[in-house]
DNA sequence: TTACAATGTCACTGTGTGGTGACATCATAA
DNA sequence: TTATGATGTCACCACACAGTGACATTGTAA
């Protein structure tokens, strides 16, 4: 027996990244968690008010969601770069960024099934970030007479896609999306896109 | 009563097409099937030996992936287009394909989550699919100097990443992607992403 | 008409889940 | 030392689910 009200929260809490890394979110739970915390589930109820509680706890917890200067990296090399070459880069850093964190894409796949506060604090954290991104590029981004949020949308959109799927695919469209090579291939098509589609006109 | 195996067969059959429309694959299940059908569930082991077997049977009986030619439209027309323009246009109708089709949407999510042999049917033809489609333009592709399975890749995770979410989710990147209107966006940067990128060399 | 097999019904088991209230144990302040 | 509140434990409820064996009903073939 413990007896450290805050070491046991602890426990709780690194039992939900536990369970969303190793089982994904269908096998997430009170009992699960509980369990895995070995800690009574009556617990829960206590610290948190019950499972969105903890859900949230965890949340505030872990850096899901990578930062634009985790992104950027160097900023002096990055402000002489073409507006195509920016994208590119930007693309290809988000997708290794999300593949450093298992967790946020077990979340990134809930969120296809089911709404919860998780998920949600996922979305927020999201909108902002784009909110960011287009302060930052949108003039540059709109000299290449794109729709902007459309575009972006749908790069996004791939990446998230092959992302989540390559959790438990090994193959996609004679891709390897779930190893170094095939994510390889992916950041020199997406980069080559990048450089033919945003161009200053 | 209604003593007709096959019509009680084709009512459990259609009856997982209503629960997996309205509720999703989460909600799946022998009970929820059974009560949708009106029939009892030890029907469903009786006659498929199970939910596997009762699935196979629903992939059997309906069309969940569209056909090339439903994609192509007129042969005639699609033929004189370039490769920017013909790659604009599967893309484009591809997508409102599989807008179409809200049951395969919903088995795509459930491949992002489990395995189960539905989602192993949908790969297979999806396999199939893929296989044809390089048989026909891997030729023409090849000219533009790209990757043609990441490109396509990218292309078609990008669609089926926006259809899933567009299934429970309003916005996504400021684009209403559960609407008309914000498919109508979606298509135009995808019609010019497409010619920008893929130009003869 | 009778016997039988096919079809449909029902009650039941076992398991897992979320959730709760009563209880035991410990640390500490009075 | 004793009383009190915080921490942890446990047994239990209600529910939903998958699965099964015994039974009732019906059509049909002999």
């Amino acid at each position: 027996m413990i007896r450290d009200k805050q070491k046991t929260q602890e426990k709780m809490i690194a039992a939900v990244g536990y369970i969303l890394a190793r089982d994904g979110f269908s096998k997430f739970g009170v009992n699960s968690v509980s369990r895995q915390a070995k800690v009574d589930k009556a617990l829960i109820y206590r610290y948190f008010g019950g499972l969105p509680g903890l859900l949230r706890a965890y949340g505030n917890s872990i850096d899901f969601w990578p930062s634009l200067d985790e992104i950027i990296g160097d900023i002096e090399v990055f402000k002489q770069k073409s507006i195509g070459e920016k994208m590119a880069e930007l693309l290809v850093q988000f997708a290794r960024a999300m593949r450093r964190r298992p967790m946020t894409l077990e979340i990134m796949a809930w969120e296809l099934v089911e709404h919860n506060e998780l998920t949600q604090l996922l979305a927020d954290v999201r909108e902002q970030w784009v909110e960011k991104f287009f302060q930052r590029f949108s003039d540059e981004i709109s000299a290449t007479n794109l729709d902007i949020a459309a575009t972006s949308a749908l790069f996004g959109a791939a990446i998230n896609y092959l992302l989540i799927r390559g959790r438990n695919t090994h193959i996609f469209n004679k891709i390897a999306i779930d190893s170094d090579l095939g994510w390889q291939r992916l950041e020199a098509a997406l980069t080559e896109m990048c450089l033919r589609c945003f161009i200053s006109a």
